[in-house]
DNA sequence: GAAGATTGATTAGTCAATCTTT
DNA sequence: AAAGATTGACTAATCAATCTTC
C-alpha cells in the first residue's frame, strides 16, 4: 500500500495553477534532499554552505557583512544567524570581527580554513549541479529560470 | 549595505544550468515562507497541513495509511512522523487506530474536527495559490509543471 | 531477521522578549 | 526610540539506536 515514487506529487490535480505551484514546491523540497548529504559531508549543512558562498562573494566584491546582512541575503531570521555563526566559529570556518566605531555589530569573515573549504567544495558542487541539470537544453534552462523568477516576484508581494 | 530584494538570488551567475537550479531552489524556499504564516494560523504548520491533505485524499480513495505510508508520501523520516502525529493528536485533528492483526502498526485517520478543518482551510488555500499564480498564462503554468517535473525525475536518481 | 514505531541527539528555522549600543 | 545581536521556547527534519511485533 502507498508506493508513491518521490517523483510523483502527493496528490492528483485538475487545477493547473495549483499543480504548477505544488510541482515547484515539491521540486524545491527534493532539491534540498538531493543535496543534503553532499552539504552535510562537505561543509556541515546547506545553511553553512550558503553562508560560506555569500561570504566568499562578499569578499570578492570587497564588502563587509554583519549578521543582519547575512540574515537578509540568506532570508533567514537574525536569531538563526547567531547559532549558525556560533557553530561555524567552533569549526574555525568564520570569525566575528569587532567593528571599529560600532560596538553592537560584528563583521563576519572567512578564516583561511573557511576560504580553503570553499575552494575545495566548489568543484564537486558544480559537478553535482550539472548532473541534476544534464537533461535540460539551454532553452529549457533559461525558461525554468524565467518562470521561477516570475513566480518569485509575485511571492515577494505576498509575504 | 546589502539591500538584496527577496526576489534576487544571493549570487550572480554565468553558468545557466547553475542559475536555473538555484532559481528553482530559491523559489521553493520563498514558497515555504510565503505560505508559512497562512499554514501556521490555519492548521499549525505546513507539515501538519500536508498530513491533513494526504489523509483526506486517502479517505476519499478508501485507503488506510499507517505512519510508514505517511513517511513515504510526504517524504519525511518516519521518526519525524511520530512527533507530528503526537502534536496533531493533542489537537484532536487525527487519531492513531489500532490495526486488527498487526499490533506494531497504527492506521492514522482524521477526526471529525480534522475533517472539518480541512474543509474550512481548502478555500482560502486555493485562493492564495491563485494569487501566487495570477500572472501566469495557462501555457506558462503547464511549462512550469513540465520543467519542474523533469528536474524532479533526475533528482530522484541522484538521491 | 525484518517491519513499524519510538527515543535521543543534533541542526535548522521562527517568534517574542531582552540587552546593549547608537 | 531604533539597530544589532542574543536568548529561550517551540516546530520540524534527519540519523542512529532501540523496542516490540511479525
Amino acid at each position: 500500500m502507498s508506493h508513491a515514487e518521490p517523483t510523483d506529487l502527493p496528490m492528483e490535480f485538475e487545477d493547473k495553477a495549483h499543480e504548477a505551484l505544488v510541482s515547484t514546491w515539491w521540486t524545491g523540497t527534493l532539491l534540498k534532499k538531493a543535496f543534503r548529504r553532499f552539504f552535510r559531508k562537505a561543509v556541515g549543512s546547506e545553511a553553512q554552505f550558503n553562508v560560506l558562498m555569500v561570504l566568499q562573494a562578499a569578499e570578492e566584491a570587497g564588502e563587509d557583512l554583519n549578521q543582519n546582512d547575512l540574515s537578509n541575503r540568506l532570508m533567514i531570521d537574525k536569531s538563526n544567524v547567531t547559532g549558525l555563526i556560533d557553530r561555524m566559529e567552533d569549526q574555525d570556518l568564520v570569525r566575528r570581527n569587532t567593528v571599529p566605531g560600532d560596538r553592537r555589530s560584528y563583521h563576519i569573515t572567512l578564516t583561511p580554513q573557511g576560504r580553503e573549504l570553499v575552494q575545495q567544495v566548489q568543484g564537486p558542487y558544480i559537478e553535482k549541479v550539472h548532473q541534476a541539470m544534464s537533461e535540460f537544453t539551454a532553452d529549457e534552462q533559461e525558461e525554468l529560470t524565467r518562470l521561477t523568477s516570475k513566480l518569485r516576484e509575485r511571492l515577494t508581494e505576498l509575504i
